[in-house]
RNA sequence: GGCGGGGUAGCCAAGUGGUAAGGUCGCGGUCUGCAAAACCGCUAUUCGCGGGUUCGAUUCCCGCCCCCGCCUCCA
């Protein structure tokens, strides 16, 4: 059985589907305004383990992610480029999917943009739903908001009492026009800093608030009610709080069954900011010379729910994992391929991993049942007690590892020419025994970034940062 | 002030009412022409602090200290 801690009830509760095999999941996805952050891909790569573990274990997941492409900041951003709100977007989404292949993340069913017909249309609907209802108004700014004095659960999943919120440098001062200072945009009025930015609607021509479009994604494609409803913990309060007094307010039934929230990605102990100068994003880190997967593993290796302190340090410790795992699966190959019987006493492959990861995705508890098949099956292989069958059965087991984790290596790309060159003088001198020569060749192979090792196969040449994944 | 997350070896980190997984780093060894990788061994009498419950607590209870996040459109 799955555990997940639900935000909701604050609580781990069994994951049971409303209509097993088949789960639906809703993950909140970027604004596009500018690059994607690491600390967001963190997020993204959390459910990423999450849908992989649910399908590990059967389930089929129809995962939807919302791609914001208007609100304040893409308006102000592609005013102050001077091009179309498309236009300004545009490069970002694209950088975005980029991403998320560099980063081997699923991809989502469904990516629906805030600003397409069908779900504006949506939108509206719902809106008009909720007036009808008296649970929105439209104040003399033109704008319409949420009432959530009359929705009774509002507060709820963040655990908040609305009469003691503290109000923060946050709140516009000039939103006077609101009934009560908790009334959050339904629909915003246009105004001049919209520029040609807005839609028609009952209210008048506008556009939406931020909340009302992943109330109007979700149901339209995945129903009234979802199962797994994702997000970063600064997305509970206000956003996952808006959204379901909206959807409730128009459905009348429980919108999400399992609130997930990721906490925060640190870097240096310290929030990550551009003033602090410690914002990265996945390319300031892929220039570094680090691999797609090695920022995968990186991100992927802390519990979800703790804050993950982002270092370089911490960088090379993933990188350092991630060859020990190589190594490991080149040498199981090897004895794979070899027909040697072998005493045939070596371990045998588990459901630990699998077992493990269903406890809330506990993956450090996972890759740490990871890491000690590793060092048993080596020694195993060491003593030569590991055959064909054996080393099958492992690589097997780790194809349905791989599954959740996708960390395997990319194939090894071919040498560039001039590698080969040095490489071939090198094993010439080898056999000649000039070591002075061979050694030469390889601080000279290390140099250009490639690292030389001589096993009794002959040397082995791998290229282990700054490509690819 | 309210609501959360967390304090376990140099660093990252799991975990249980019965005496501390794993990764990384460092040191020693096997292997190697030398390396590298792999493997073996060593590295927390101790789990923020102080009480309590218990035969026994890092794990349960109480109090305290510290760090981080959220508190109205940041994953």
């Amino acid at each position: 059985m799955i555990r997940l801690f639900n935000t909701y009830s604050r609580q781990l509760e069994d994951f049971a589907p409303l209509d097993p095999p088949n789960v639906s999941m809703y993950t909140c996805g970027p604004t596009v305004y500018s690059q994607a952050h690491i600390g967001n891909f963190r997020a993204y790569i959390f459910e990423d383990l999450l849908q992989r573990h649910l399908e590990a274990r059967g389930f089929k997941i129809h995962r939807v992610m919302n791609i914001t492409d208007v609100d304040d900041k893409t308006i102000r951003g592609a005013r102050e480029a001077k091009v179309s709100l498309n236009n300004f977007t545009e490069p970002f989404k694209r950088g975005f999917f980029e991403d998320l292949e560099t980063l081997r993340i699923k991809r989502a069913d469904e990516y629906p943009g805030a600003t397409e017909p069908r779900y504006l249309t949506r939108m509206i609907e719902m809106i008009s739903e909720l007036i009808k209802r008296d649970l929105a108004y439209q104040a003399d700014d033109k704008s319409v908001y949420f009432r959530i004095n009359k929705f009774p659960g509002y507060g709820k999943l963040a655990h908040l009492n609305l009469e003691e919120l503290r109000p923060t440098g946050r709140v516009r001062s000039d939103e006077y026009e609101k009934e009560n200072i908790g009334d959050f945009a339904l629909w915003k009025a246009w105004d001049e800093a919209d520029g040609d930015v807005g839609w028609d609607s009952p209210w008048g021509r506008g556009r939406p608030g931020w909340h009302i479009e992943c109330s109007a994604m979700a149901t339209t494609l995945l129903g009234d009610q979802i199962d797994i409803h994702c997000g970063g913990v600064d997305n509970i309060f206000p956003h996952h709080e808006a959204e379901i007094a909206q959807s409730e307010g128009v459905t009348g039934k429980k919108f999400v069954r399992y609130w997930l929230h990721c906490a925060h990605l640190l870097v240096d102990n310290q929030k990550m900011s551009k003033s602090l100068g410690n914002f990265y994003t996945l390319r300031d880190v892929t220039a570094k010379g680090y691999s797609g997967r090695e920022v995968r593993y990186a991100l992927l290796r802390v519990h979800y729910r703790a804050q993950l302190n982002f270092t370089f340090e911490g960088m090379e410790e993933s990188r350092q994992a991630l060859t020990r795992i190589d190594e490991w699966l080149q040498r199981l190959r090897q004895t794979s391929a070899s027909g040697a019987p072998g005493k045939g006493v070596g371990p045998v492959p588990t459901n630990d991993f699998q077992s493990t990861l269903d406890d809330d995705l506990n993956i450090s508890g996972a890759l740490g049942i990871l890491f000690e098949s590793i060092r048993e099956t080596n020694r195993a292989m060491d003593a030569n007690e590991l055959d064909t069958y054996g080393a099958k059965a492992w690589l097997q087991w780790w194809e349905e590892v791989n599954q959740v984790l996708a960390l395997e290596a990319t194939q090894t790309m071919a040498l560039p020419p001039e590698i080969e060159t040095l490489a071939e003088a090198r094993g010439i001198a080898r056999l000649a025994n000039d070591w002075q020569k061979s050694d030469e060749l390889r601080r000279e192979l290390n140099a250009r970034g490639w690292e030389v090792r001589d096993t009794k196969d002959g040397q082995k040449i791998t290229r282990r940062a700054g490509i690819k994944p």
